[in-house]
RNA sequence: GGGCAAGUGGCGAAGUGGUUAACGCAGCGGACUGCAAAUCCGCCAUUCGCCGGUUCAACUCCGGCCUUGCCCUCCA
């Protein structure tokens, strides 16, 4: 298999760079995850699926990947929505750690190797405060411990900024307490009633950033390869992390690659809790399908700006659905077997696999340029194109080397679209409910068209579908398509769409 | 106000200092089909926000302008 280089862009440095981590053949990643307060929205569901398909890549590259993901379970947000529903704080964030589970499963998100919580975390933080404290960065005020961003030269480096250039904007509160009004909280003393833990300022809870610093280094080591998370981020957060770190550690960097993800934007405008213009990935997984909305998704390139809307995510399953066909194509062919013996290749289907190559290898060079995903799916539709071409060929003959080949070559679709998360739910999984509509079907038939049927009515969806395909398949014989376009048209309004190909009829769940 | 991005066909979206500006959706014509669907073949931007500049050559580099978004406050 061909090997470029592979290359990211790195907001430290704001330029593509090769990508070498520190260990040969082992990437160590680091990703920001999700304050417990909330069900996550579609702006979070992109960092979560950008950063899991780069990781998937990263495996099929022959990395081995240690992937590692925080919750923030304590935060003024989880205390504010745990007094207004008066639920306690740390049921409130296990409550909405489990709800984040099930949605980032459902869009195929690959569990981290380590889900560190803030809160199983104090000791490491509040040593790192200490030494902090120790070496002058930092300074208590009132129970609250502050960093000192004047005392880390490398301060706004990740941002591209100046501390001038930050002090300029009009937004920064002001607190006349803090030495510099960028300061920021590594220790906050707590309100009487708020949850806390005991240290040597007072009782309190850790800052928000300090967590990332903390657990990225438990898990990954000091330096470790990828930092990664949402573009809004990089200012403080990231910011704030690498002065903690690299202040406490002497040393730097913190993280060698830092990658960002753009925006989900609703009309063009920053999808946000605070806008209120949100859609929760619960409620859209509804009404799409995970692989709809992972595809739509990844059909930009992440660190771009991709707008939501409904057009927007029926185009994704318009287009899903191209991919989709091709798979159920060769699966037709391929019924499941597993290798069968080579036989004699003809020329077309030597050229064929050359060809089918060629597209995985188009696949390979979007991905290492900085995960092109959008140029990914278009190696994938070049892909689709050539095995639709060569089973729809008028000279296609079945034989064992063609079917091996098509094995192959299915090994090769589902690997890929497995690197982008895109494998198919089963489109054919029928829920007991249609079983009552498909009766209904049945029973509405006039008495002469019922003759088609066998005996007896089966109480399994799929035996009743079966039945009535079988009854229009005998009726399209006799010619009677009056019969066949109704049942067909029925079944259609149901949900279920029906294809005669020359291999045979054809349904799925649409 | 300061900083950073982006503006490509009807829509979404890649891309490059120089042979035909990917790919998908939609549309049109054809093949296949009883009809559809799916699939295949063909067509669909002489043009890449505007104005200058550099260059033998720019949509791609530089400058200015316009527009939009993001960050500077919690936020993926």
């Amino acid at each position: 298999m061909h090997r470029l280089e592979l290359k990211v862009y790195n907001t430290l440095t704001r330029k593509k760079e090769q990508f070498v981590p520190k260990q040969p053949h082992h990437v160590r990643m680091y990703v920001c995850g999700p304050t417990t307060y909330n069900f996550i929205h579609l702006g979070n569901a992109r960092a979560l699926v950008v950063f899991d398909t780069i990781r998937r890549y990263l495996i099929y590259r022959g990395f081995r990947v240690t992937y590692v993901q925080n919750f923030t379970d304590i935060d003024d947000k989880i205390i504010n929505r745990a007094a207004e529903e008066g639920e306690d704080p740390s049921a409130l964030a296990a409550r909405y750690t489990r709800e984040y589970f099930r949605d980032a499963d459902a869009l195929r998100v690959m569990r981290a190797n380590v889900h560190p919580k803030a809160t199983e975390h104090i000791e490491e933080m509040q040593e790192m405060v200490r030494g902090l404290l120790a070496k002058r960065v930092a300074y208590v005020l009132d129970g609250d411990v502050y960093f000192s961003v004047r005392k880390f030269p490398g301060y706004g480096k990740l941002s591209g900024r100046t501390l001038d250039e930050m002090l300029s904007g009009a937004r920064v509160e002001v607190d006349e307490r803090k030495r510099d009004p960028l300061d920021f909280v590594l220790w906050k003393a707590a309100k009487p009633g708020e949850p806390s833990w005991d240290s040597p300022w007072g009782p309190g809870r850790p800052g928000w950033h300090l967590e990332c610093s903390v657990m990225s280094s438990k898990y990954l080591g000091f330096g470790f390869d990828i930092h990664a998370g949402g573009s809004d981020l990089i200012f403080p957060h990231h910011e704030n992390e690498i002065a903690q770190a690299e202040a406490y550690q002497d040393d730097a960097p913190f993280a060698r690659y830092w990658l960002h993800n753009g925006f989900v934007t609703v009309n063009e405008e920053k999808m946000s809790k605070s806008l209120g213009n949100f859609f929760i990935v619960r409620d859209l997984l509804q009404e799409w399908p995970p692989e709809v909305l992972r595809f739509f998704l990844l059909s930009t390139h992440y660190r771009s700006p991709l707008d939501y809307s409904t057009e927007a995510l029926d185009l994704a399953r318009r287009s899903f659905n191209r991919l989709r066909n091709t798979l159920e194509l060769i699966d037709e062919i391929t019924g499941g077997q597993d290798v069968m013996p080579a036989g004699r290749l003809s020329r077309e289907a030597g050229d064929f696999r050359h060809q089918v190559l060629a597209r995985v290898a188009e696949f390979e060079d979007a991905m290492d340029d900085d995960f092109n995903t959008a140029l990914a799916l278009a190696a994938l539709f070049n892909l689709g194109r050539e095995v639709n071409s060569f089973i729809n060929r008028d000279d296609f003959v079945q034989t064992p080397a063609v079917v091996h080949i098509l094995i192959h070559v299915s090994r090769y679709f589902n690997s890929l679209l497995g690197v982008l998360g895109l494998i198919p739910g089963e489109g054919r999984d029928m829920g007991e409910e249609y079983a009552a509509q498909l009766l209904q079907v049945i029973t509405g038939l006039a008495p002469g068209d019922r003759s088609l049927l066998p005996e007896g009515l089966p109480t399994e969806p799929r035996a009743l579908l079966d039945m009535l395909l079988q009854a229009r398949e005998a009726a399209r014989k006799q010619k009677n398509y009056r019969l066949a376009d109704r049942l067909r048209d029925e079944l259609r309004e149901m949900g279920i769409l029906i294809e005669d190909t020359p291999r045979g009829v054809r349904w799925r769940l649409v």
